[in-house]
DNA sequence: TTGATTGCAAACTATTTGCAGAAAG
DNA sequence: CTTTCTGCAAATAGTTTGCAATCAA
């Protein structure tokens, strides 16, 4: 449960998803590593996700569609999330204190908030024309 | 893709997840429908829930976790997951307009907002001691 | 050295699909 | 009647796990 080491697979791991500034799922990300390391594995791929993400290196998105995603950028935002193709893209919004403080909720030890806007994405917008 | 039926399944799925006050997964309702209807199939369950949802009889709920969830509840509101068990309560936020107002995000078409609040529920909180 | 990590294959969980027979309208 | 729906079984998709070999500290 302790000593997290650093390997190659999870710096490559890691780098891929700062630099993608999509927010990938882990095939996705697979894909990108593997352009640099083919002989990973999807297992180890999500294995590493998973550890970066227990580390606090990355975060793991829980929000809605099938699909896990990762985001490698750390500032606090907000998502919103095509809801024909699953793109997420990056939204700032003011959240107001009676939102966004976590607080006793139906007895629930309240630890976090998150806000997803569904829509449709430019591409999707100009593909249903 | 027009004429929905109302048949004995889809009647008793729906009764089902209404009377549920939980928001069941797909596995949940099957297994309560099946105390009234033994014979029926998994794969039916999952088709009268989407089928349900297209109608706009019950909410499929998109929020993160592994599971799909389902809501007899059309009233708007929010939810509070548990980050540990996976229940699902409802929450009454009032979500300032520039918050919950749908508009142009990032060149997406919002259509919709969703905020989910993250924490632990009472029961574990208890099972955590 | 020694516990953590990897690759591989197999296992799992949640969900979907093809199809022939049954039922709704 | 005709179209939609059901049950069954098989197929997918995404993710996880057991294990022996390998690697980081």
């Amino acid at each position: 449960m302790a000593g997290f080491r650093m390997t190659k697979q999870r710096r490559v791991v890691l780098e891929e998803v700062q630099k993608a500034h999509s927010h990938p799922t882990a095939g996705q990300v697979y894909e990108l590593v593997r352009r640099r390391m083919p002989r990973i594995s999807l297992a180890t791929v999500y294995r590493s996700l998973e550890a970066l993400a227990e580390q606090g290196m990355l975060r793991k998105l829980e929000m809605g569609g099938t699909q896990r995603r990762f985001d490698g950028d750390l500032y606090v935002h907000q998502h919103v999330r095509c809801v024909l193709c699953g793109r997420v893209e990056n939204v700032e919004v003011e959240l107001p204190p009676q939102v966004a403080v976590p607080e006793q909720k139906r007895g629930f030890e309240v630890t976090g908030c998150t806000i997803e806007y569904l829509g449709v994405c430019p591409e999707c917008q100009a593909d249903g024309q």
